[in-house]
DNA sequence: AACGCCGATCGAATCGATTCGACAGGCGAA
DNA sequence: TTCGCCTGTCGAATCGATTCGATCGGCGTT
């Protein structure tokens, strides 16, 4: 056989002791040669590095190890979605981005679950990690927040509604929104329509249900309806079932309908603006000579040259990086402060003062 | 304290052989009971889950366990590029989707990981994982390869070069790319150049190296490339740094410059592809009137509805589950297979038969 | 010259579960 | 009646590392 000499037969893997036995020291300084805490000196190392060659040894097993140490290295996301609609939300990925940076470099890595499968036991409650980001406009994360601080797992929330022993990362989200309206009430817009985040678990399309907005189910999603709402008390809104350029082109289908006489559409995310501007367009009005569109997030998205949105941008990749920066706060037993952004508003060509007819 | 009841201070979560006492069981029968494997009885069973309850323990601890049976319930996926980049390229969106949706409901969660930070050593070398899957056209994967077989990880490649080792699965990325330019051919078409995916680890732009072609780095890029000169054998060809629109559209740009009679173009992913139209559209020209443009890959792109792209489509989703369950094969001691899907033209509104001017 | 300290190494306990083999009853079949 | 067999339970070994405390020279101080 070509493959390294391995004593025991070429299955089975080395273990830290055999490869401590070979080198003649005690599997203790072999662990110190490798992980390079404690004093070990040059030549000793060098024996035992030759030893782990000579038994094709790859190192420690990162499961023993974290069952010793009780750190896994793993950082857990959990996302609303299943993957593939997920991602295709800008947003999510810019996210995802910052926070893998963040904690890539901490040299943790990370973690893909789903919240929704209680059934399949195989995500939640049975992997390891040693903490978890809670992502997107959740519109109920109970069950997961339950399973995961039973784990005493700690628990960071990106836009999330605050909830007890879990640490946010968020934006002003109101204020954000009210500015974006702001704009387009300077314009002279007076009827405006908003397309808003899924509202319920279950993600149901359709006006605006006034309970909804009692029961506060949908944490981002109100706070964004009620920013708008601070300038436009009266703008009808359209629940969209996800945050996506169809649904978009779906809800602002409806809103359009019920109000032909609409000069501007707020969308709570870019993609329902854009599907807006498709609503718009494929009725043969212009944005934004007939109506106006206004977006929420300024995450870049690939391949669109037509329009540039006008939206309230909001920095993505840096709240990834914060969510994870709380993370690796809170492993490290350091006090975690909870964060909130500023938006800020980016004036595209896709909002214009109201045509005078 | 609100908290429920837990004897040794709250900090401390409670360990299977606690709760086995308080149910006055032997752990062994505690463990059992959690598991389900093996005889118990109904009443012990209860005993034991409500001494759990009692004392908030929130089942067995995922790295003990892991360390006992000898599986994490990991299974890690390799990318090449970092997230915001990889993640713009709906291909392995939809590649990530299908693999998700298959371990997912095997009981797996997946662990994100990118080849290039040899640095940090928080990824390939000490995370957790029963096995990994190699994702895109990785220009070279030795290094993960190398790391991932000695630590025994049962690897499967994903339009990865054949290696020792490794599982594969895959397309006819040779014969696809050769239908698709036979379809221009058969349009007329004789002046087709061709935008290619990276070739080198440093993923270089410009014209095709044509030492680059000997020496076989990037195995999906030029099967690809193969493709096109069975039809075209001179075909000109310019190396993007990316499977991006916007490297798509500085290639092309790169083509037209250097060929302005090119009749059409053919891009090695959608996303080039999509970046040629821009291209040809920003010169004023246009498709497929001017220029025809062909894609592969095939999979959704959001919001793009200027044209229905011709393309050479592969079951993206599909050979996400392959490649998954080849990955759960290995793990149950399956004899594992490698995996070769079919590809298929879908004729979209950018090809068509070259002006006979 | 004696003391203390530091560098290098080792022994042994420990992390928290799983699992194999053994054992005790109870029950059905021969 | 007796022999297996099945069910339910338990003891003890084991997975593979990390880490605390102890040991032991050697060296610099005062």
């Amino acid at each position: 056989m070509a493959t390294p000499a391995n004593p025991s037969g070429d299955g089975a893997r080395a273990t830290l002791a055999q490869v401590a036995a070979r080198a003649g020291v005690s599997p203790s300084t072999a662990s110190l040669a490798f992980s390079g805490a404690g004093p070990v000196a040059d030549e000793t190392r060098e024996r035992v590095l030759a030893a782990a060659r000579e038994l094709d040894y790859g190192g420690p097993d990162p499961r023993a190890r974290s069952l010793r140490t009780g750190r896994s290295g793993i950082i857990a996301v959990v996302m609303e979605d299943r993957i593939r609609v997920a991602f295709r939300d800008p947003m999510v990925v810019t996210l995802l981005d910052g926070i893998a940076d963040e904690i890539g470099t901490a040299g943790y890595s990370l973690l893909l679950l789903t919240d929704s499968l209680e059934r399949a036991e195989g995500g939640l409650r049975d992997a390891p990690m040693d903490a978890a980001l809670l992502l997107g406009c959740s519109t109920d994360l109970d069950p997961a927040v339950k399973v995961l601080s039973q784990r005493q797992v700690p628990l960071i929330g990106v836009e999330a509604e605050p909830r007890l022993g879990m640490h946010l990362v968020d934006i002003d989200n109101r204020e954000g929104m009210r500015a974006g309206a702001q704009h387009l009430h300077d314009l002279g817009h007076r009827r405006v329509g908003t397309i808003t985040l899924p509202m319920d678990r279950e993600h149901t399309r359709g006006p605006l249900d006034p309970e909804w907005v009692e029961r506060s189910v949908a944490y981002t999603g109100l706070e964004r309806l009620a920013g708008v709402r601070d300038v436009f008390p009266d703008a009808p809104a359209v629940v969209a079932a996800g945050s996506l350029i169809e649904e978009g082109l779906v809800a602002a289908r409806a809103l359009l309908d019920a109000h032909p006489d609409l000069t501007a559409i707020i969308g709570q995310s870019d993609l329902l603006a854009l599907g807006a501007i498709q609503a718009i367009e494929e009725r043969g009005m212009r944005v934004p000579d007939d109506v106006s569109v206004l977006g929420f997030d300024g995450a870049r998205i690939d391949g669109l040259t037509s329009h540039r949105l006008t939206t309230v941008v909001q920095p993505g990749v840096e709240k990834g990086r914060a969510a994870a920066r709380l993370a690796l706060a809170a492993l490290a037993g350091e006090p975690v402060e909870s964060v909130v952004f500023r938006t800020e508003l980016r004036r595209g060509d896709t909002t214009a003062a109201p045509r005078t007819a």
